[in-house]
DNA sequence: AATGCATGATTAATCGATTAATCATCTTAA
DNA sequence: TTAAGATGATTAATCGATTAATCATGCATT
């Protein structure tokens, strides 16, 4: 009753073929010594009936599964379809399945997450850390993406070079005063972004910084960020962390009446799914998550499949040695550039950026 | 070498405690007969020892890998965190690991992803089928989420009751005038949506229905979709069937100097990470997740794990029987209501509801 | 005391692929 | 002619958990 798989395995091919199974699998991996007309003819019936290698049997035998587990921060990240879409497409392309794991919220259920994915026998984990977060050693080899400046980052964008584009393209159109918005002062992420911004700022340029949480902390979701306030005060440009924060501070400037871009540009990150569709459509700084699961995905499976090291050797390991105890893998490249997406969102400095004294002009 | 795992096994587990390895199995399983206290004796040192089995093991004697797949529509689809997170904690709960895919935009990618998940032996597959499609057989249980009206669906929220539910909310504020926003006229979920909004109308009820899709066919993303026009000629409420769309909606109203709610009210549907934080906050109808995916995974685990019937006794399968030659699973409840959330983005219809002539009062 | 029965534990086969070790031929060189 | 080497295929063990079949022991019943 158990085990009683649809398909032919192995055995059944060499028996029609009329050879034992040890030359079937050798002239499927093309690995022992099998003539050449041998190794065709098992292709062809191999295909004929429909074979279809078994997981179980070679996961028990190699010890590795083939999968590869992905543990991604909170759901409510709107970049998560990206992720794990292109993590899926390049694991794919490697020969490897994707279990995903979900960490919402604490860090205690990230470590549950990546522990029940160590036990389903994963090969390797990706693990996009939640905002601030460490990971413990595991039992297997880790792909981390953070930012570059965390240490034992496997491979990210480069926040820090798009926050620089993003106020580039701001000073450009003739702007000098500055509202950065945040949601979390604990994220690697938006700090690497923010830290980008500032790093490009002339000494006479105005900026201030927001924080959405600490801003609303304990209050429900719906509350005004004072945009309006910052505006009277001559802010013509808002530079928020995320396109999620940008599409608020849009849509909050729009219902006082302030008009995006004629009065204030707006800019966001991460190019979301509703980012060029509305109105104005905003300008943004995409990242190229393809490229960066490839990379991530590569060292991973590179040291995976390379033959473990002997304990006297340890230089034939990929793990990142020194002060992190981390064995996250590094890759060569461990930066990816991030493009400005230049829309509708952003327009020239108003020429009277001096606040009017009473605000009325607003 | 190969299949040097680093933890103990059964055998290692039953030599220090002195008995066979089938008792540490049985022991461990709590299936065959083994004294009480020698199961208390198994127990604690395998926790002891860290034992953890082996999925593969397992897998090739039982012949389940107690994994699921998990297939999803094209990416762009932001409700995609929900669903795989409501979809893994469920299948987390019931002992089983999820496998994601997916078949962004055509019917042959959903077709090898699912290929590509039975050769990997998932034990059955979760399919939110790209809209409008049909899945083929397929060698392991289904469960479709699409909606209640799609032949072989097995559970997915009441669309055509979460409609009903907008445009009652919108009849007790005193509008009469509707305009629907779709996408896509192919999509079950959609044609369901506003199928249950159209379904409440009163005879004296105006409506017309506008498809992003065909409108903008072939244009690039940021296009307008004419909204201006439908308002001047009356239109006092807006029903989108997505808050992705229901967001285009807000902006493209604001962006004219439409105020929201207070000319036109908008509705959306999902209740999308970003409904809450805009301005206004957008009334839509929320979708119980979580407990979609319960159903589903239950009623696809009650079919794996039942006995497999007896080719001449067919009645013990759980697979839907009649026109449909999909092998998908039943459960007990196919729907799961939509809960309705009133935020800011819809108010009482304005008195004069009448287009003006030229439609200077806009 | 002998038989039947319930209980507790063991033996050994099995799932399917992989691979080191071995064997059987055939070729080539001395 | 014979030994060494190359080539092609087989044997059999192995990974770890599960389970049907079997065995051993204790207890109660007649």
């Amino acid at each position: 009753m158990a085990g009683s798989r649809s398909g032919p395995n192995m055995t059944q091919i060499a028996k029609v073929v009329g050879v034992s199974s040890a030359t079937v699998s050798n002239a499927l991996s093309g690995k022992g010594r099998v003539s050449p007309k041998l190794v065709e003819k098992i292709r062809a019936t191999a295909a004929e009936l429909g074979y279809v290698p078994s997981n179980a049997g070679r996961a028990l035998r190699t010890g590795r599964s083939n999968v590869l587990g992905l543990v991604l921060p909170d759901i409510s990240n709107p970049l998560f379809p990206q992720i794990a879409q292109a993590m899926e497409v390049a694991a794919s392309n490697a020969g490897y399945g994707v279990l995903i794991a979900d960490s919402r919220g604490d860090v205690t259920t990230q470590t549950q997450a990546i522990a029940r994915l160590i036990e389903r026998g994963v090969d390797g984990l990706v693990v996009i850390p939640r905002r601030g977060t460490r990971i413990g050693s595991v039992a297997c080899p880790v792909a981390m993406v953070d930012t570059p400046s965390t240490p034992g980052n496997t491979v990210s964008a480069d926040h820090w070079e798009g926050g620089q584009q993003v106020i580039r393209h701001l000073k450009e159109l003739g702007h000098h005063n500055f509202l950065f918005v945040g949601h979390d002062p604990a994220s690697n992420v938006q700090n690497d972004r923010i830290g980008g911004m500032k790093s490009v700022l002339a000494p006479g340029d105005k900026h201030q910084t927001i924080w959405i949480e600490s801003l609303l902390a304990g209050t429900p979701d719906q509350t005004s960020l004072g945009l309006l306030d910052h505006v009277k005060n001559g802010v013509t440009a808002i530079a928020a962390v995320s396109d999620l924060h940008a599409l608020r501070v849009l849509t909050e400037l729009q219902t006082a009446g302030i008009k995006v871009p004629e009065q204030v540009s707006v800019t966001g990150f991460d190019d979301l799914v509703f980012s060029p569709v509305v109105t104005p459509a905003l300008t943004t700084v995409h990242m190229n998550m393809t490229r960066i699961a490839e990379i991530a995905i590569a060292a991973l499976i590179k040291d995976i499949e390379a033959p473990r090291a002997s304990p006297d050797d340890p230089d034939t390991s990929n793990y990142k040695t020194g002060s992190t105890d981390q064995n996250t893998v590094k890759a060569d490249t461990s930066k990816v550039s991030m493009q400005l997406v230049v829309r509708g969102s952003c327009a020239p400095a108003v020429p009277s950026a001096t606040p009017s004294p009473n605000g009325e002009t607003l």
